[in-house]
DNA sequence: TCCCTCTGAGAAAACCTTTTCCCAAATCGC
DNA sequence: GCGATTTGGGAAAAGGTTTTCTCAGAGGGA
């Protein structure tokens, strides 16, 4: 291929219309057009030449022109309310990830807890054509502020409670907290608290009962789980509650943390009493937050979501469903993985 | 208004265009485009009947179209390599809020620190006619691995290195150092440690020379700045430096951390070593990491760099190029504020 | 030689809106 | 009552591309 070779102005200051590639290369719009495209009948020479005209000139055709005619305009509204953005970011970069390589460009609108926001960022999404929807929040449990159902793109929830017959994606949290727990059993942990966040959210009902379902599976003592918050002075509290009383032989040998942030502050908390980690209690965080993860001593280990993961099938799925083909609706639960650090120490064997 | 009250069917299946419009209405396609947008001549009655057609039908314009004939998209790329998002996000939110206001919609573009991926997400953002560009990255002191120059549309650099002749917006590092380093003298410190990041980073210097600049003017003695990582465990190390001789006497009683990280290792570092934060040594750090800042014992008093009014800044200072006003080429400095918590103590008075 | 088919390419409609020009009717001045 | 101006509204082009239809010419078979 010579193509490298050609100096193509690819910043011109004008941009190049087709009528203008035809022109140069002496034929009609409609020839040109079909040469660039693959489309019509022509031959060889003719084509290659209009194309080479095309490629000299620095030829890009009008999206906009094009996205009219077909009634597809490769662009796709990412909605989310996550403005902290420590889910949505991952999610954000999976979903553009995944779209990108399909020539597709995604329009970001944060639309914070504001139902008119919402409405605004809808309509100039409509307006623009989007070929449909992504839905994205920091809470699985909760609704985004607008209604997106009966739009006349398709929509797809990530992290976010769809609409009923909607289709969403979300993290297997029971699963995640399998992980956690079943890797405590292997490590031969006999005593394996729970300490999660506010009892509001749905997320800690559906862990708590992965927790106490692994640890009967393996006739283990099942605690009670200590709601609390998702920050490291719970962690801190939480510790006080379980190391506090006077026998040191009812203390737990490992603590299942509801995020990374109370998994640090249990971790802290533990340091101060002179209770080591992971040798006295093994310590197993959720979100696997690196910046937090990698700062505890010792570094966490942590439950990770996959959220680039997730960001990518629903941006796979949302390209399946505009192109037609039906998906079908209803949740589909995507798999945690345990990321192991050195918070909960090795196997008795290893 | 009456407005509210009518039926209007936001999500039709099928879009409704101007000519439908017009049709019902009675009218040609031109006079309804004119009623609709305040142009034209024409009776106020007809005006009305015909916007009350167009309320009723649910119309809303293509935007495909508009901006087809237009020369003008109401769509800005948003360029950033900050995949982590830690500073790129408050920016972001920044820039969507201020466009947002004035209609505009933001392509979301990761490039992280690709130069194809970052050539294929420009192509795609001149290829569908963005009105303009901002760019975004982590470092204050690298280019995007893109070349943005000689671009047919306006460029405006938001934290992140600008090319040569463009218009950039970055965080005034040197003003937020001295915001803290004033702070501590009129506190009443004496002996102000800096401890910061690495050295292959400018605004270490930067906030370097404020420092030591500050310290000068108030007659103190002026200590090395300890360089390092932007790190909690950096911080850790930089405790034992400064605190490991063997007289109390030599003992900083304040320290400036170069970012927020860094401080709430010297706090816990601190607090180890049985040294009262801000009793005994005053801690004040950088960026305003909320979710650290708040989480340090006690709080940490920070520096923040008010990304989201940069963004906001940023936002404006394109519309303001996009709509044809010359902007003063060059690098604007935009101020820090000083977040207070309760690690630098109260004033001898207060 | 005549008819048919195939080939290569162009004309024009379509997508949807905006805007410029234009025209018929109405109004006005005298 | 007649020419000039205003008024209300329409026709058409423009924006850049894709696609369908059409058509002239070439080649082939009889």
């Amino acid at each position: 291929m010579s193509a490298d070779a050609e100096p193509v102005p690819v910043s011109a200051k004008s941009p190049v219309t087709l009528r203008e590639v035809a022109a140069v290369a002496g034929v009609s719009v409609a020839t040109a057009s079909k040469a660039l495209n693959g489309q019509g009948r022509m031959t060889a020479e003719t084509r290659e030449r209009i194309r080479e005209t095309a490629r000299a000139l620095g030829f890009r055709p009008n999206s906009l022109a094009q996205s009219l005619l077909r009634k597809r305009s490769f662009t796709v509204g990412l909605l989310t309310n996550d403005t902290y953005g420590r889910f949505s970011l991952p999610l954000m970069a999976g979903v553009s990830d995944a779209l990108v390589d399909n020539g597709v460009s995604v329009f970001l609108c944060n639309v914070e807890d504001d139902t008119r926001l919402g409405q605004l960022h809808v309509e100039a999404m409509l307006d623009k054509r989007v070929d449909g929807i992504i839905a994205t929040g920091k809470r699985i449990d909760r609704h985004l502020p607008v209604d997106l159902s009966n739009l006349r793109v398709p929509v797809v929830y990530a992290f976010t409670q769809p609409d009923a017959g909607a289709v969403g994606l979300v993290s297997d949290d029971a699963g995640g907290a399998r992980l956690a727990v079943e890797h405590f059993c292997r490590l031969g942990r006999r005593r394996i608290a729970h300490v999660s966040g506010p009892e509001s959210f749905a997320v800690v009902h559906t862990r708590a009962q992965a927790y106490r379902a692994v640890l009967e599976e393996n006739s283990l003592p099942v605690g009670e789980p200590l709601l609390g918050a998702w920050s490291e002075a719970w962690g801190h509290e939480a510790v006080a509650k379980l190391f506090g009383k006077a026998g040191r032989e009812g203390w737990p040998d490992a603590a299942f943390c509801g995020n990374d942030q109370i998994a640090r502050g249990v971790i802290d908390a533990l340091r101060e009493r002179g209770i080591r980690v992971p040798d006295d209690v093994g310590v197993i965080g959720f979100d696997n937050w690196e910046i937090v993860a990698e700062a505890t001593r010792p570094p966490l280990t942590s439950v990770d979501m996959n959220l680039a993961t997730l960001g990518r099938e629903a941006g796979l799925a949302l390209l399946s469903l505009v192109g037609g083909q039906p998906a079908a609706p209803g949740i589909r639960k995507l798999p945690c993985r345990l990321v192991v650090r050195q918070s909960c120490g090795r196997p008795p064997g290893g």
